[in-house]
DNA sequence: GTTGAGCGTT
């Protein structure tokens, strides 16, 4: 199960998310995205369990939790881009 | 402040 979580402070971290789902089962990646160019956070990131009960569970709880001052969202993680370009120049 | 990268051409 991989899960989109947003809404997140800029100093949430990787092991802040890490820490937080492990709570409800095996956590198996923890993501923050940060901006390519500026190395800040983007204010989201994705959390992938092994279990999808576990991860049910943590979505029903951490759901509109307070992180660091703000409610955060989370939800099912939308299939990854593809990463083919798309200009061609 | 809400869906992930970054190769010279998937």
């Amino acid at each position: 199960m991989n899960m989109y979580v947003s809404n997140l402070g800029y100093q949430v971290q990787e092991n802040d998310l890490l820490k937080l789902f492990s709570q409800y089962g095996e956590v198996t990646s923890a993501r923050v995205i940060t901006d390519r160019e500026t190395g800040r956070s983007r204010g989201f990131g994705f959390v992938e369990m092994s279990s999808n009960e576990d991860a049910n569970k943590a979505m029903a709880e951490l759901n509109s939790r307070e992180l660091d001052g703000r409610a955060i969202a989370i939800s099912v993680a939308r299939e990854k881009e593809s990463r083919a370009p798309r200009n061609k120049w």
